[in-house]
Order: structure tokens, then C-alpha cells, then sequence
RNA sequence: UCAGGGGGCUGAGGCAGCCGCGUAUGCUUUCGGGCAUGCGAGGAAAGUCCGGGCUCCACGAAACAAGGGUGGCGGGUAACGCCCGCCGGGUGUUGGCGUUUGCGCCAGCAUUCAGGGAAAGUGCCACAGAGAGCAAACCGCCGAUGAGCCCCGCUGAUUUCAGUUGCGGCUACAGGCAAGGGUGAAAGGGUGCGGUAAAAGCGCACCGGGGGUCUGGCAACAGGCCUCGCACGGCAAACCCCACCCGGAGCAAGGCCAAAUAGGGGUCUCGUGCCUGCUCACGCAGGCGAGGGUGUUUCGCCCUUUGAAGACCCGGGUUGGCUGCUAGAGCGCGCCUGGCAACAGGCCGCCCAGAUGAAUGGCUGCCGCCUCUUCGGAGGAGACAGAACCCGGCUUAUGAUGCCCCCUGAUCCU
RNA sequence: GGCCCCGUAGCUCAGCCGGAUAGAGCACCAGAUUCCUAAUCUGGGGGCCGCGUGUUCGAAUCACGCCGGGGUCA
């Protein structure tokens, strides 16, 4: 099996990366810089108790080991964050949509950054940053991306 | 009998195949690993509410103080605020007896109780109400007794007057009462009869209560007898008193290794003596004294006593590995013995998770549960919930099946 | 994983050794003032006191059990 993501720091940095979303999960790949094929996993509190959570993990950790030794990206991070319904999703078709996201992140393709929905708490607080939006894409997303 | 609701106990589906995961042991290895076998979440792993083991810190003992906890009695236990049994009280219900038909008593069943002390002391009892803690008298009842007036009779005197008596009346002035009304959570025993001017434990019967004593019981307590007409309201989950228990922190404790950073700052103790022994001397050891520390006291103990040092705190670095880490107050719907029981003792058998971004997943078949069935089968349900040092409890969550108990409703029989 | 703390109006807080209308500021609504607004003045509405059980005559307050939120320790 490759290595495991055990650092907050590559988690917070996949962020910043491909982003793929499935009706089960999320994907986040990013380059590593010749650290090989990783991957973590991201379930929060958000989804269900800790039985309901580990559960997603087993299953996460299940489709990645059929999906990564054909389809991982050489040299990237790869985080799958659990959403609603990641439980109960049959597991065949999860399976096929983690290769349809794969396939997509190896063409250099993703769903785009998570939106921010605006706010007015926010938005208020912080006078730096909703400055940033409306000028346009960040500069760390990458190139491709760009309409 | 059926339906609904509530509570308690048991229990937490089973077997098998393929691909994977963690770990222990063995074998093997080209030191990356590979193979085989075994084991691999719970009754609550949860909440972290109690009690312990274990580890470190503090630590001399006794008494006292402070703080916290527990609270009927006896037993069980390593211990407990837990468990068992018993005692006592509350609530509901059934039956019997009595009855003034309001209810009371007795017995059974179910359920529940943080259940020491209110004649050690302090405090509180708002509003309402006349009165709320040495009881009080608003409406009311009475007015026997005393007072005033009237009436009748009698006596004395010149008619008007005076005196006096009453199975008489009125006033409600003195005064008596606390039965009834009313206020309140609570008004200084309850019911009935007697009693009285009206009343009242004023007297009596029964019930309740206080005190004493005897008997039974290890005890809580129960029962009998004697006595007292009844004082002594409630609150201690208010302060408090009594009895008993308790040092603090927690496996992120603690230990080891590696790496990295810094040789930094602050506070405090010091500026200090004498004697003896060993030694050529430097110095070392012991004692006395002084200072400081140990919650307080007593007796002790420890540190310092000159050396340019010691103690503590802050700051700085590392967020790596190993260990602690699982055989224990262990488990057994095994047996025997003791005990009403909780439980204890003996024998036999068993080894039953040790992860660290954190091991249980994916696919499939059969049986089991519920519903329907053309008996071939089809459909459905599967809750609450995941160990993190380990045990004993408590509390909370929880589907289905089974058993037990209580409540409500309907129907049938007597 | 352990330990500690806090829940009262929309928000920030009082009240907490029990006593009945639970207050204050900001915010909100209405009126006055102004040409209009802000500011100011006057008035008003808004609370299962996190939930449940108990103690008590009486609970925001006392006790216990749950629920939610926060902090801290390598």
C-alpha cells in the first residue's frame, strides 16, 4: 500500500490542489514533490458518530486499494474527504465514480475551488479577504483552470 | 382473552468461501520482506459521576485546624456514594373488619425514599391573615357571674321615692370561649359522647403522641405494661452539630534513547561562629549554636553555615522512536461446599484486542426472525453504538425475540 | 485520553446564601423633534432563565442526572 498522509500540514496544503467532488466524496489530489503515491482520508464530526465515521474510512481505504496501484497519479497527495450519504452509497458505483475522478485529475481537471458562500459574519470581520474575490482566480490555482 | 402504555431481567443472530487489514508466535530472507498458525471491539467500549490498582510528586509521628464527602441497621467487597437482606416511612391497588358513608384500622401485592440530629445553638417561614412561633381574637358564640335599665312581687314612708327578691326580660359595659366562619403550605392532636351560659382534654372511650420500664432482636426496631391530657410546628439538597472516611496529580502519569536550541533572564537563601577526630597541609567527618523549611503545636527530621555557590521559576529547542502495554481483585449457562441472598472457599478447564491519521472493509451463499404465499418462492427488519493503562460499580442510549410485574380500556363467564 | 469552566431578551451581561412584576445597556417597533436622515427625548414589545427529576409552602437561585458549548495538558 503506498504511504499514508499522518501530518496536518499536507492535508491543509491538498487543499490548494485538484479538486474532484462525487456524490459520496470528495477527492483532493496535489503534487508532492517526489514523496510517491500517498493518500489520506477526511471524515468530520460533521458526518456521524465515531461508528459511522470509521465505517467511511474502511470503506474509503477499500476503494483505494483497488483504484490506486492502476490510476493513482505518480507523485501526488491524494485525500478523500467524506460527505453525506458516503455510508449508505452502494459500494460498486463509488468505485466507478473514484476512477472517473481519477481519470479526470490525471488530465489535469477539476471542479474548481471551494466556493465560499458570502456571508455577512465573514465578510465583515475580515477586511483583507473578501478583496481577493472579486479580482478574479487566486494565483496558486493552476493554469489550466483558468476560463 | 385481546389491545394500548410503563417498568425490570435475559440477550446483542449463526455457519462458510474468496480478496484485504492489525497483532503475537514460529520458520525463512537477497534484510525491503515473505509464508504458516492463533487471536482481533461493547453491554454499554459512552457520560467521566463514584471507588480502587499502577506511576510520579509531597511525605516523621501524634493531636488539632481547614476543606471535601457519606448518612436507618446488619452483612458482602480490595474499596465505594455499589450490591444483598432486614427495619421504618410515602403512594397506588385488592381483600376483610368497623363506620357518623367522610373515612379509619388490619393484611397482601406493586412501587418509591439523599431515611442521622429540629428539647446544642443561630437563621428563615414572603403575600394573605386578627394572629406565624413566649400563640392570637376579625367576624362570631355566650353573657352563668358582675354592672346598668325595665317588669312582677314584697317592705318602709306623705302619691312622686328608697330598699330588696326573682325558673323574668333587655343592653352587650366588664368579662368568658376558641366550637364554627374566614386567611394560609402550616393556626398548638383527631373522631364521638358527656358537659356548659357558651365552650374547651374540662371529663370519658377509641386512635395518635411524649416519658419510663420490661420482653424479643447483634442492631435498626417491634410488642407488652405503667404513666402524662398533650408540652415539644416546619425547613439541615440554610448555617450548623454528631459519627465515619479522605495527601495531591494523573499513562498527554512516569522512564530511556536520538535530534535540536540555549549557554540567557528573574526571585530567594547567603556575607557568620565555636569544639572534637583524621591529615604535614589543602581538606573531610561528627557535634553545639544560628538562620530557613515542613498548614499549626510538641518532639523530631531536612537544608545552609562561604564556595562565589545552591534552590525555584521564566525563557529557548524538539513535536521523532522505544517503553509503560496488557495474565488480571481475569474468564467459564463447569462441579462441589457454606450462606435466605449479595458473595466466599475448594477443584477442574481456558488465555480472551493492544491500534497510534489509529487495525474489522469489499463481494457472495445457506440457515434463523417477521409478513404474504399459487408452498416453487417473494418482500422486509436488524437498534444503541467503536477499546486507547487496567479493573469494580452507577447513570444514560437501545430494535427484535422470550419471560415476569403494574396500569388503562373492551369482551366473556361466575 | 485526562482535567477544568460556562449556559438568563436578537447580542453583551446583572440577579444566584430561595419570596412571585426576572432587570440594565446595545439592538427592534411606534411617536415627538427635523425639509429628510443621524443624534436626542418619550413610550412599547420581546424570556419554556439549556432540558428533566427532586428538596421546599414556594426554585433563575439549592441538589442530582442529562444536553450543548468552550478552555487546557504531550
Amino acid at each position: 500500500m503506498p504511504k499514508v498522509l499522518t501530518k496536518r500540514s499536507d492535508f491543509v496544503a491538498a487543499n490548494k490542489g485538484l479538486r474532484n467532488a462525487k456524490p459520496g466524496f470528495v477527492l483532493l489530489t496535489r503534487p508532492n514533490g517526489g514523496e510517491g503515491v500517498r493518500y489520506g482520508i477526511t471524515v468530520t464530526k460533521k458526518i456521524g458518530n465515531a461508528v459511522v465515521r470509521n465505517r467511511m474510512k474502511r470503506r474509503f481505504r477499500e476503494l483505494l486499494r483497488d483504484a490506486l496501484p492502476e490510476k493513482a497519479l505518480a507523485n501526488h497527495d491524494h485525500v478523500l474527504i467524506g460527505r453525506a450519504g458516503g455510508v449508505e452509497r452502494d459500494f460498486a458505483t463509488m468505485a466507478d465514480e473514484l476512477g472517473k475522478a481519477l481519470s479526470r485529475a490525471t488530465e489535469g481537471k477539476g471542479d474548481g475551488p471551494r466556493r465560499r458562500r458570502p456571508d455577512q459574519r465573514s465578510g465583515q470581520r475580515s477586511g483583507q479577504r473578501p478583496r481577493q474575490r472579486p479580482s478574479g482566480n487566486p494565483s496558486h490555482k493552476p493554469p489550466q483552470e483558468q476560463e
